[in-house]
DNA sequence: ATTTTTATGTTAATCGATTAAGCATATCTT
DNA sequence: AAGATATGCTTAATCGATTAACATAAAAAT
């Protein structure tokens, strides 16, 4: 490492104290009453010495890391890359830098990024936290760090978050399925206790059994574990197309099991719309390229990300948690999965 | 912030210097000579105190940081978001932490975030760079910072990177397209000076002129903005069909290229493969769903990944830049979208 | 000619760790 | 018994900044 330029050099190379740098390098020339002449020195011999201050010298003495810690499930789900990209974007208008992490839906791989990003004193979390890690959350708002919560939230904890409105979109996706005409809508979800997931879940039951038009007004909703693969995806299709055969559209909570859904839909030879119509919830580039483009709820990622920076910066600053819990109102995008259903005769 | 338990506060309860703690806490203890009962005492005061590191003071004083930064184009472009995955995986194995920043192709937005990752002292840099990024390469390899190139390179800096086999996979693909019956095989590429695109190319471009079967040998290569939006990619596509109506065969250079230059073919009611046969360099969740499954080559993001931390990891330990050029062999997965030409009577 | 202001700088403590060097005691050697 | 060795712990400098408190010379005021 070619020896890095530090205040102390600059301050030698001028002839001044390290304060004086110090002050004229943060625009504090004012507030300290330097000299114009030797501010102006100190400034060009900074640039011509290639200075580039010490961030973690400055946050040790600060107590300020312009860091925070963005903890998703996986960041190779488009869905969480671009709700990091926005993020990020954000973050770097208030000077803030994002160390990632991945947990995997799993509680235990959560604990440990908390620890390891506490430990690097980032100012704040935005985490869309897995299931099972409540009280790792509690944790942080305990030890008083800046938290919002994204995608996801705890019920009976009044953190900061950021999600969109799933138990009405759920409803309103299914009430369409319900008007064009569908008559056995089955979900299929994600086995957990997250509360959007129940949110979605409920939109469901309830666009069901608030409807005027169904005759069966019974909610069939096939549960799938969060690692489940193509497999065992497959697998809780078929059964469930078997113990339901009257099936004749499926609303799918996210977009993974979209993906899985459709392959083994293909797989089972069901046409789509004909056989089932199809709604899910989020999108993917993929859904463009089914033979019968997805109807499909889309997230408004670029919001949400940047609400919840501007909160969490907003709470860093203030140093209070002021509490918020935010809505923002997803869109249904209807295409041809959810054609109505023509009457045969 | 409900003051964080420091290494004094430990010392101070236990009645011991902040030596001591330091020593036992970071299992120096045979080399520190520290007697084993208060030892014990130490560890368990800092276990009961709930005591966390200050990594910051810690980098501060060591001179690393555990960080490194990661540069992309674009971490919601899944390519990107499946890298800095499997990145953040292995650099967990080492204990390191990955701050990610997205460079959107753009040189100005790269230096400025190689400045801000500097100031923050990452232990090195993973980047894909972008166009006109050279210098700054340079610049971080003269501060003597640790520096891996990935997914691209400049060929006339002996960096450290770690690529796929860019010339030969097009080679291959494009070989296959020629076997395979097409006649006029169009390429579709970015408008860029980078390596591993120029690569691509006269893997393409070699791989006609070599063939045996072919009676024009003539290279096709429509050059498409990298910022092209849909718009633009579909007018480049009109544009090249016009001026090359015989065309049979379409090889696409990056997976984002593929995704527009798909949509534009459906509009302009090209059938895959019977019009036009499809390859593509990357893949995308979307081609298993596009009508007609396209054939595409797979990069070997894991291996890549991992091979990027590791050589890093190695040049941040060993200090002198060993300047490793590793390239990973790509896959082309064949499927129905470069089906062979039916020969029609 | 003092005293007060004003203008400019410097000193030194501090953030939370790490670690070489030093200082007692105790235990061996021969 | 006297020096050598081992054991156990403390001191204090340091990393690269920030910043309150203090210092001093020149200009202005009385």
């Amino acid at each position: 490492m070619s020896k890095k330029v530090s205040i102390k050099d600059i301050a030698q190379t001028v002839g001044v104290s390290t304060a004086l740098v110090s002050y004229v390098l943060n625009n504090k020339e004012k507030e300290a009453r330097v000299g114009k002449e030797i501010a102006q020195v100190i400034r060009d011999t900074a640039v011509k010495m290639g200075y580039q201050p010490n961030q973690i010298a400055k946050s040790l003495k600060t107590g300020k890391s312009y860091t925070f810690g963005l903890i998703v499930a996986d960041i190779s789900n488009p869905f969480f890359g671009n709700l990091a990209r926005n993020i990020e974007d954000e973050a770097k208008k208030f000077n803030y830098t994002v160390i990632f992490a991945s947990s995997d839906e799993n509680a235990k791989k959560s604990q440990n990024l908390i620890n390891i990003l506490t430990e690097r004193q980032v100012d704040g979390f935005i985490i869309a936290p897995a299931e099972n890690s409540q009280d790792q959350i509690e944790a942080i708002l305990k030890n008083n760090i800046p938290l919002v919560l994204i995608d996801r939230y705890f019920k009976d904890l009044g953190t900061n978050c950021v999600v969109t409105n799933n138990y009405e979109a759920s409803y309103q996706a299914v009430s369409h399925l319900i008007e064009a005409g569908k008559t056995n809508i089955g979900m299929v979800a994600y086995q957990t206790d997250l509360a959007h997931m129940l949110d979605r879940k409920q939109g469901y039951i309830d666009a069901i059994k608030d409807s005027k038009q169904l005759k069966a007004k019974i909610p069939l909703v096939k549960m799938v574990d969060f690692n489940a693969g193509q497999e065992e995806v497959e697998a809780g299709i078929r059964e469930f197309f078997a113990q339901n055969p009257t099936i004749d559209a499926l609303f799918f909570a996210t977009n993974t099991l979209t993906l899985k859904g459709l392959k083994s839909l293909n797989k089972l030879n069901y046409k789509v719309p004909d056989d089932v119509a199809i709604v899910c919830f989020d999108e993917s580039e993929a859904f463009d390229f089914f033979y019968s483009p997805l109807t499909y709820i889309e997230q408004p990622l670029l919001e949400m990300g940047k609400k919840a920076v501007q909160i969490l910066i907003k709470n860093i600053s203030e140093k209070k948690s002021a509490n918020m819990q935010v809505s923002i109102a997803s869109k249904l995008i209807i295409r041809q999965s959810s054609a109505a259903t023509v009457k045969k005769n």
